[in-house]
DNA sequence: TAAAAATACTCCATAGGTATTTTAT
DNA sequence: ATAAAATACCTATGGAGTATTTTTA
């Protein structure tokens, strides 16, 4: 007899390629999951998996089966999603993925909110880079995605939540006046600070600052708070997201400077697979966070950091009522 | 741990409403089938069934969860049969429905060859309306159905293989002249035997016949072989596709009489579920069915009773060469 | 020699069967 | 009263763990 078992160990090994690891993973032993592969080649009366050269790899076939399972095992998760959150709205569990230009500035004026709101939410968080969120998502290892939109994957339903856009953080002693708008022009006129490489931020940046890369590359950073401290002392100067500011501007050895119009952003939204049967949930939680940051910036905009700045810097710009969803 | 027989299980009763026959389609005893369906309730913490009335009824999330079963067991049953065909055509087994108005007549000619060409193949037949085989296929009890085309389901795919011309079957004594071609008039000049309700062929010849229903419905019955029964023995006239000439056409007591252009058919072809991973196997099985007439259609053109008709009269009309694959 | 997968063997969870009881028309 | 589903109890299959062997680079 087939089981969903058996599937299971199998997607899990198409996707370590490793008899161990993929055990480990299905939190069974090595020999439990040998035993099912082997069994489920005699159920289907095939050969699956084949050791090449010392390494454990999938027949023709195996890998068919395996895409085939993995196709599945999403299926039964979705099952036990819709089954579990018995028609309420986010009950049951959530695996959230965002990433790491988001998550210490959007999940701290979430979560709080979310766990008042949903106090029977189980939610596992992950922060990791976009394209490892999006081949998770796909794997069904994750259920939704915050992140910078657009992204081009047919099988992902995306809701747009609001735009981030991005202001240019100066050493205080840059020469550029207080109140003034800043171009492309004075940022290449300096010494540019990015994230390394396959950060989406990085890649946005480039794209507004007209650079195929970043010259200065040996000054990259793996986060936004080290980038902003080599900023306060003078290295250089960098692009920092409104969603940033509270958190990233702590003292005044660095100026925001807001560019001329059009202003450089980022979209941010949410992701999941478009077979999930969770819509409705998800586009709960985008609400929500658009709520969280609306609240959480009109409060910070009487704060000190932005003189020149409108109210309500870190606010959607687009309002939370009218959220758009787009199958791209 | 959620399995795939839970899941079968509920399937099953989801389409039975009826504890004790779905445990009969499984092969199970009541209680088993029974026990398996709590368990799955324990498992995804929600209520599926209630007996409202003393029937056996789902509940709006065990309907749901139902659906997404029904997906996964035909998921399962892909990923089954394309390890098992092993990438050969047509290995493993096929469930195949065909119509009764097609079943005596091109079975007979073509399961000889398909077993001479496919030994291995194991073929499971089942001969109902073309409701019931459609209804069975997208509940994945059918691999395959071969019918009258055309069918509006969005998600099945469907191959033409030939056009069945339909004739006029009249007395021997009907003052019709031999070699005449006839029209919808002379139908209608006479009395009208057909199939009961639920046969498409009843609806093909209705249609034709411009009738919006059978004013001598008293008259119908339940296979081709007793309408023709009733013509030889001066009944009626009853409107005889192509395929079942050599079968039906016994004796002289029933003459067959061509229409004028446009003569009347009906369109032959095989569909399946659009997620099948087999379309292969059944363009071939296509291919075997138009071989397997045209071989024979040419043999008897030269047998006895259709001295008017031109040869290979059950032959495919388009090429099988071109077969096309439309998605309907 | 080392790492990875297969094999051996034991234990226990659980699916399934039969018999029986409960429940609802 | 009857039919259907639930419960009780027993059996046996098989999945998982630990320990060990085999295989291959």
């Amino acid at each position: 007899m087939l089981t969903l078992r058996q599937l299971q160990y199998l997607d899990a090994l198409a996707r370590h390629g490793h008899f161990g690891r993929a055990a480990q993973e299905c939190a069974v032993s090595q020999p439990a999951l040998s035993m099912q592969i082997h069994e489920l080649e005699r159920v289907l009366g095939a050969v699956l998996v084949e050791h090449c050269q010392g390494a454990t790899v999938l027949t023709e076939i195996g890998a068919e089966v395996a895409r085939r399972a993995g196709a599945i095992m999403r299926a039964t998760r979705d099952l036990t999603d819709c089954a579990c959150s018995g028609g309420r709205l986010l009950g049951g569990s959530v695996r959230l993925g965002v990433i790491p230009t988001l998550a210490p500035y959007v999940l701290p004026r979430v979560l709080p909110e979310l766990h008042r709101q949903h106090p029977d939410l189980r939610l596992d968080l992950l922060e990791t880079q976009t394209n490892t969120l999006l081949t998770r998502l796909a794997h069904g290892l994750l259920d939704v995605v915050l992140l910078a939109l657009p992204i081009d994957k047919l099988e992902l339903e995306t809701l747009t939540l609001f735009d981030d856009r991005f202001l240019l953080a100066v050493p205080a002693g840059d020469p550029l006046p207080e109140r003034s708008r800043v171009t492309t022009r004075d940022v290449n006129a300096r010494k540019l600070i990015l994230l390394e490489e396959g950060h989406c931020l990085r890649d946005q940046a480039l794209i507004y600052c007209a650079r195929l890369s970043d010259a200065d590359s040996n000054l990259g950073a793996t986060s936004l708070t080290t980038i902003m401290q080599m900023v306060a002392s003078g290295y250089g100067v960098t692009l920092l997201p409104e969603v940033a500011i509270d958190a990233e501007v702590r003292d005044d050895r660095v100026k925001l400077l807001r560019f001329v119009e059009p202003q450089p952003k980022r979209s941010i939204g949410l992701a999941w697979r478009s077979t999930s049967p969770r819509k409705a949930d998800f586009m709960a939680l985008g609400e929500m966070v658009v709520e969280a940051l609306k609240v959480q910036g009109a409060k910070s905009a009487s704060a000190s950091h932005l003189r020149d700045v409108e109210a309500r810097h870190a606010a959607p710009t687009n309002s939370p009522a009218k959220v758009r969803t787009s199958v791209t």
